[in-house]
Formats: C-alpha cells, structure tokens, sequence
DNA sequence: CACATATAATAGCAATTGCTACTAAACACA
DNA sequence: TGTGTTTAGTAGCAATTGCTATTATATGTG
C-alpha cells in the first residue's frame, strides 16, 4: 500500500525547491532561474529553444525567465549572426558572484536531501532516476512523432 | 561533471506531471488534484490543514483545490461537529468511476518511466528516494521549530 | 469571567506557467 | 524567382501558486 513513485519524486522535488527557495528568498532567485543560470555559465552562447528543451520548460516559459534574469542585468541576448529570428544567451560579469552563491547552496540543500546516504547509495540513486528520466523524456520524444 | 540530484529529480517530477496530464487532458484532473482524490477516497474525513502537510503545499493552496473539486462534484466539505473553523473532507459518489480511470493512468505512467527496471530496481529507487524525501521533510520542520 | 494567544481557513495581490495563436525569418523546391 | 512549409521566438489569456493579512473560533491563564 506504499505510495506510487510518482508521487513520492513530485513531493521530494518540490522539498528540494522549497528547501532552496528559503534560504535564497533575498536574492530573489528560484531553483528554476538557477538552473537556468548554471547552464548557461557552462555553456554561453546557446538558443532559447535548445535550452528549454534541456531544462523542460515550453519555449514561452524560457523565454519570459531569460526576460527576468535581463531586467535583473544577470543575463543579456545577442542577435545570433546566422539567423536573424534567433537569439543567443550570455550570462553578464555580475552573474559570476551569485553564482558562486548559488553554487554553496545548492551543495549545502544536496547535502541536506542525502544525509545518511553511503556514496555508493548517492550514485545508485542518481543512476535509477536517469533511467526514469531518460524513459519519460524518450516517450515524449514518441509522442510528438505519432502526431505528425 | 553530472548534474546535481536536485536538478535530475525536478526534471524526473516535471516530465511525470507532463505524461500524466496529456493522458487526463480530457478530463480537465491535474497530477496534484488527482493526488488529493487519492488520498481522500483512503482517508475520508481529513481537515484541509493536516492534508496540506501531507501533499506538501501551503494550506491555501489545498483550500482553492478543494474549492475547484467541488465545483466540479467530486468532493464536499462537511463541517467538523467539534470546531466550527475546520472542515471535513469526503468525495463524492461521482469520484469513484474518475478514480478507477486514473488510477490506470497512473499505472500506466508508472509502467513507462519505470521501463528496463527490475522490481528489486524499483524498490530500491522508492527507498533511496523516500529517505532523501525524508530527510528535507524533517529539516522543514527544524526550520519553523527555529522561528520560534 | 476577561483577555491574550493560538489555530483553521480564506481573501487580495503579485508572480509564474502553459495553451493557443501570431509574426518574422529561413528553407525547400518547382 | 515564387510559393508553400517549417522554425524561433513572443503576446494574450486563463489557471495555479504562494506570501501576507484577515476573520472566526478555540484554548489557556489570571
């Protein structure tokens, strides 16, 4: 009679945004806008719908957080020289600070979320919800093809 | 250079709502909601707070979903005989036939995200995910015990 | 009993998200 | 070159969420 895996994955994700949401309300920055953030200060450069593929979000979303992180002066667009309707993303020297911020609590909510598990335990869970993620992501890949 | 456990389960948890609510679009029952009708078609008779602390949302938040579940029928608050502030949360006869539907749905995604797992997998998947679940539960609890 | 404090639930507001429809630019191909 | 299709991104709208403040009721204490 234990709970579906569904649920328990929803309830702990939405534990891990909130645990990093408190201890980052005055930076007024969300687990989401740092997702965003960190993927972009490892890789600059690329386009608004690659990116909210990567992080699974529909293209409007993404596009309204890059407008956020812009009015904060954290992000900036560049007109993509080879084609005129996209734009590519670049974090601002005033990022890097923050993010190293960012960096400290994300490890700090990590470490909190797997205390009293072995490394190898840390490993085998990472690896179990992959396979989740990688089926999940896969069938909507299927879907949007029976579609066509 | 993996990513963090914390981004990999909020992905894992975003693309288990997106399956589960492109199957029940019809339906217009949303990961969450389906969630509350689950649990109360178990545990009748719940107040809105205790379940809010259950499901992991602020207690407004349950309140406006109770509030578009018995727009649509499927839930009734009766008043608590012994403090006239609280209710009591039960379902409707019409519940039943829509809980059968999604709880199929709910099998369903399950089966596809879980897919290549063996049962010894699955289990330790929901195990290892229920003590990280654990552990943010318990620190949200310090946490108000400090704000004391 | 009087009064302070705590609790259950809710209203107002602002922020965020996604669906749908749309514009502009690129591409395909006769 | 012309024309139809696809692609990148965005605006409008409705729905949902949480923070803060508020109402009504309950409980504790002198």
């Amino acid at each position: 009679m234990s709970e579906s895996i569904g649920f328990l994955l929803n309830d702990t994700a939405r534990l891990f945004r909130r645990a990093f949401n408190a201890r980052t309300r005055d930076s007024g920055i969300t687990a989401l806008q740092w997702r965003v953030l960190s993927y972009l200060s490892r890789h600059p450069g690329i386009r608004q719908g690659p990116l909210a593929d990567i992080i699974e979000v529909e293209p409007i979303t993404l596009s309204r957080m890059i407008d956020r992180l812009e009015e904060a002066g954290l992000a900036e667009r560049r007109a993509d020289p080879t084609d005129r309707r996209a734009w590519l993303l670049h974090l601002t020297p005033l990022a890097e600070p923050l993010l190293d911020d960012l960096r400290r609590t994300g490890r700090a909510v990590v470490a909190e979320a797997t205390e009293g598990l072995s490394d190898a335990e840390r490993d085998e869970l990472a690896a179990l919800v992959e396979r989740v993620r990688a089926n999940l992501s896969r069938r909507e890949c299927l879907k949007e093809k029976e579609t066509l």
